[in-house]
DNA sequence: AACGCCTGTTAAATAGTGTTAAAGTAGGTA
DNA sequence: TACCTACTTTAACACTATTTAACAGGCGTT
């Protein structure tokens, strides 16, 4: 999965520091800038896939960066930080076109749950994020039509195969967590589900047989993993 | 223009009359209810634009509301009222799908300028969602005429298989869900409406079947969906 | 090596779906 | 009224997807 390039701009250094160190390890690439004139020539040289701006700070503010990202990209989601919870600061933020507005203090929980949600909702204007044909060895796999075809067959997936081998497929070559996946596809992790992934994993497998390059391995106690050796 | 269709879910009588008003006065169409039954009811019923839920209520709190809509319509953006301001909530309203999350207490002013950002970048997604004539691969139906054409042929449909296709559409590529579907059309999901929309979906089939591209996919346990392959 | 827990596989049981045809229902027409 | 017609529901049966059960092995720890 590619990294999402994130601009963020805040002029204080440690709460700069302390939010991209944190987004990075949230896996952001993460680009910090002091001021809006640096954030500017930054997101004139790069593709952003959001933008979080600090209103106040010195040289240009948030407000001005983001009228001027605006006139070059009026795509592209833009969140403000502010210690100021004054209301016309808020109306100002909005009627730019921000796409949410955080007042310090925040947690930065809230900060991430924000920016997904944002992320989400708008990753259908960003087409690419959300591909839906993998390709494993000489296997094709459709999320959305749930065939996986190869060579020589083309098989039509149940609901539960098609979202099981969509996880494993989304951390191709990682592991994908059992409880995880049990959450996701089959609702809670309790024991008679945890037998029927296995099942499951069982039927994947004898799909996948076709070619000795793929293989669905166990991680004992984590999960499972979908290799592709070639 | 249209008024914005709005569903409030508010269980103090006070604000939600307070916040109805000034909605109605900001020229939204808005629908307050008490409760997440009522509200789940109402929005079975109506074709909202956005819906704004408060989260602790009684009978049915707002996740649980907001997570029964989610089941029957992935894009109509959601927004949370909570007094509480604790992690695990924000969490939880994200992961539904949330699309804003605000603290009381919050200004009237404010929660209209939120409610704006959000309509302003869902109004894409959604134009669509109200059109009369859908198009499918080769196809063109029709919801007011009931007439489903193709390049070939023309098929006038029946009330029920009308209201059906139209579901469909309304979901087009992603999950109808079953329940839904058997409420809206027949009323209520009894064993013999279940069985009676089998029968209408297996006559649409038919009818498709004239374009490869276009088929109805069930969703074991769930419900159908209307796959546009091309 | 011995134990407890986790995983793999197959088969049976259960629950959900697909299709066709027959039976019921309602509206229009002679 | 009696009949025709189109639509919808009910019934029956075949089939498919998913879960549960049973047993066989594997892994990691002591």
């Amino acid at each position: 999965m590619e990294k999402v390039k994130l601009l963020l701009v805040e002029d204080d250094p440690n709460l700069g520091t302390i939010l991209s160190e944190y987004l990075e390890a949230k896996d952001f690439d993460t680009t910090l800038c002091k001021n809006g004139e640096e954030g500017y020539e930054a997101f004139t040289k790069n593709q952003y896939r959001i933008c979080v701006l600090d209103v106040m700070m010195p040289i240009k503010d948030g407000f001005t960066l983001a009228k001027e990202i605006r006139r070059i990209n009026q795509e592209v989601p833009i969140v403000f930080l502010t210690a100021k919870s004054m209301k016309e600061d808020t109306v100002t933020g909005f009627n730019i076109g921000a796409d949410d507005y955080i007042k310090k203090p925040f947690s930065m929980e809230e900060l991430m749950l924000r920016l997904n949600a944002i992320l989400r909702r708008t990753e259908g204007q960003h087409a690419e994020s959300q591909k839906e044909e993998y390709k494993m060895g000489s296997f094709a796999f459709n999320k959305q039509t749930q065939i996986l075809k190869s060579n020589i067959s083309e098989k039509k997936l149940t609901s539960k195969e098609n979202d099981l081998l969509f996880l494993l497929c989304q951390n191709m070559n990682n592991v994908l967590d059992r409880t995880y996946a049990l959450k996701k596809v089959w609702g809670d992790d309790s024991y008679f589900n945890s037998r029927s992934m296995d099942v499951y994993i069982t039927k994947l497998r004898k799909y996948l047989r076709e070619d000795d390059n793929i293989e669905i391995i166990n991680v004992h106690g984590k999960g499972f993993k979908l290799l592709i050796k070639s």
